[in-house]
Formats: C-alpha cells, structure tokens, sequence
DNA sequence: CGCCGACTGTCACAGGGGTGTCACAGGGGC
DNA sequence: GCCCCTGTGACACCCCTGTGACAGTCGGCG
C-alpha cells in the first residue's frame, strides 16, 4: 500500500482529499505547513509527497528543492489554475508532476499511481519481494542479504514470473518462456524447478507465500510488498 | 561543478534538456550532430557526456566507440526505443548506462550523478576490493601492498570488470570491451583469461570471492566492502 | 459427509551441458 | 633471438536438469 504525504495548508482541500485517498486505497500523513511537511517527511519517509504550491512560510517550490538535495522519491505538485508560469518552475524545482486545483480526487489518484508506476519501471534493475531482492544487473537474488544461489533455469523462471507479478502464468506458457520450446504433453518440468525455486525463496516451501500455485492454471508471483 | 556534454540533434529536447540540467547546478555545453560532438569534445573535456543513439551522419554507438579509443570519462546514452538490444549494444560499445526516452530531467540528473560518483570512486587512485587495490593512475594492481605484475589482457579484464562492479557481465559482453572483437561460437578464451586473472588476484583461486562466476550468464566483480 | 478423480508436490537418478584447468604453439615486443 | 604473453583445443569434473513414479491434496459430486 502507496504512503503518501499531503501538504496542503486549506483545511478543507487537505481534509477533503485526505478522505479521498484514504478509500483509494493509500496511507496518507498529512501537514499544513512546508515546515511541518520537510519535518514529517524526514520522520515517515513516504513513497510520493503531494505539494501544495501555495504555503505560508516556505512554499511548495522550495520545499521541493529541499527534498530534492537528498532524496529521489515522487513529488506532484499541486497548483492554482491559471499560472502557468508555475508548470515550467515546477517541473524544474524537481517535480514528477503537477495537477491544477480544483481536482478531482480520482484525477489525483490516477496521477500518483502513474508516478507510482513511472518510478518501478525506472528502478526496475533491482525489486523487492518481502525479503527476496531480484538484482537484474548482477544477476542474483539474495534473501534477507544472503546470495540464494540459483541456477540459470530458476534464475530464468523467477524473472520471468517478476516481469509480471500478479499475472498467473500456464506451464504452457512457462515453458515457452522459460524454456523456449513448446512442451506437448504432460511432464512435471515446471513443476519441479518450480519446487527447486521454492526450496530456496520461501520461508517455508511447503506454505509458499510468494509463488502461488492456482489451481487448474499455473503458477503466480505475488506483487512486492504484499 | 559537473561539465557535461550534451549531444541530442533535436532542438526541442536538446534545449529543454540544458535549460534542466543547467538548474540542477551543471555546466552544460550542447550539439546537435555526432560531428559537433567529438570536435568539442577534444576541444573541451567535459567530465561526462550524454549521448543522444539517433543522430544523423555517426550515430550515437560509433560516436561512443570513437570516445572510448582514448578516453575513459562517463558516457549515458539517450535512446527513444526501449529494446533490450540496444540496452546490450550501448554497453557494449563502452557505455557506462542507459536512459530512455522520454526521460524526466531528475531522472536524467539522478544517473548523471550516480555515474559521475561512481566514476570517483575509480578514478581516485585507490579503488579498493578487499586487499586488492587498483590505482588506475599507476595504472597497476596490487595485493596486500605488492604489485601483482598483471598482462595487459589481465588488467583490461579487470579494469573492464571494476567499471561495472557488481554487474554480471556475459562472455560476449567482455570479448566485445577487451578484445574488441565480436566472437561468435564457443571459446574458452575468456575463462582462460578469468583463470589466469584469478590465480594472481584471488586469494584461494579455486574459490573465488572477487571475480565469481554466474552460471548461465559470464562473470562479475563483486562490489569493494562486501 | 465421504468417495473419487484430477491435479500438484516431492524425490531419486541418469544424462548432459557448462565451466575450470592445463599444456602447447604462435606471435609480438624488447 | 629470446622470452613472456596469449589464444586454442582437449579433457575432466561437477552441478544442473529433465524424467518418471508415487504420494499427497484439493475440489466436485453423489
């Protein structure tokens, strides 16, 4: 679940959107103030700060800026209609984004996890499943920082099933991308480096938590920070 | 403050690009042909150069070759296609990272400063992987304080190796940056030289813990302080 | 509620493929 | 001309891998 920080100093517009994507589904913090913003975020270190431009004391830019000195995490900017000089100086205070007020809270939604999806993809070289981190440059997989040792074919089968987490994939379609030939017939191939692959990722292979097995289909890697 | 060399032949992007990078706190000179850009770059070197692949006359891959003949600075390729090839091609061709089009100007900024940090690390005399130290200055490498007397071949390898700590780079991949040539079918040359490369660097060469070998794939240099 | 069938988990084993290793000959530099 | 480096091929070894058999488990249906 996506924790955000809202800073917003109109009681009404932060509470409000507060509410809202609270029910969409994410963990929001919020402040009222740059002050109180730059303070929480160094104490909760959220995913993505929404940021209002217009803050009393330091404003939206600039408590961009700040956190832009040390850290690489999201940034949508929020602004008033109208002052489009504010886009330009957004974008290069260091925002991701930027949406006009008055917004849709389903707008916002759809915005962050955009961003959301845009900083994945870019980080992609490397991603977490619990304890399990898959390194695509070096190639290795550790757990809990220990080197899991895989071979090719699990190494193969596990980032195959990590270019789609959540998305069940037949045997079928398992040997064609893992293996590179279709399989007619059945064998228990997959079956079996599956078991190979768990004995090394799970906690406990016989109760797996991060490939799933449905039934009648295939097999399924869980999204990260189930 | 970072000098960068910027080589993009589309005005819009090359410009919105400078304007970003210029505010981030960089030096920035620009072209817009691959031409341009080796003239100034001889002319001015710059600590590091971002290098648009389409460029019309010598693309961005030969440009980066032509570079890497006499000079070892950072090179971040721009490229608008997202296929894995290129990916291969562009560090094979001595790149030392990749970044896709359309990118956000943080993001840009963000590898600039993660090459360029690294690239300090290597180029400060000693780069240290556990008692084993390379001074590229010297151009030597020593162990517990004694030079290891490497071959030419040995010390490119390693040299090629350390550039990319903690990248597992294929068999291909290395024939390419070391020998410079494309070799298609088997060949135990590598290994042989992985070998030879071993039994001075490693302290117990059948048990490797610098140079390790990732099966199915090539080898990797383990990042220092692991 | 219990049985049955289908599907999946598990294991041992034999074959094969990838890697480590070595010796040797050619070649290039001093 | 000498010597060291370097590329090549052969070979052995070890680990991986695919296979088949069997046990265990889940779901459906009577």
């Amino acid at each position: 679940m996506p924790f955000l920080l809202l800073i917003e100093d109109d009681d009404a517009i932060r509470t409000g959107l507060e509410l809202a994507l609270t029910r969409q589904g994410h963990r929001v913090a919020t402040a009222a103030s740059g002050e109180d913003g730059l303070r929480l975020f160094k104490e909760q270190r959220p995913d993505l700060i929404v940021l209002d431009v217009m803050l009393p004391g330091i404003d939206g830019f600039e408590v961009c800026r700040r956190i832009r000195r040390t850290d690489q995490l999201p940034i949508i900017l929020l602004t008033a209609r109208s002052d489009d000089i504010d886009v330009v100086v957004g974008l290069e205070s260091g925002a991701d984004d930027y949406v006009v007020k008055p917004v849709q809270p389903r707008v916002l939604d759809a915005r962050i996890r955009a961003v959301l999806r845009r900083g994945e993809r870019e980080s992609s070289d490397s991603s977490a499943y619990g304890s399990v981190v898959i390194d695509r440059a070096a190639m290795t997989v550790t757990k809990d920082g220990q080197d899991l040792q895989l071979t090719p074919t699990e190494l193969r089968l596990l980032l195959e099933l990590s270019r789609r987490p959540g998305q069940a994939l037949s045997r079928q379609q398992l040997l064609r991308l893992v293996w590179e030939h279709d399989y007619l017939g059945d064998s228990r191939l997959v079956d079996a480096c599956v078991q190979r692959l768990r004995a090394k990722v799970e906690d406990v292979p016989s109760a797996p938590t991060l490939i799933r097995t449905v039934r009648g289909v295939g097999y399924r890697l869980d999204p990260p920070t189930g």
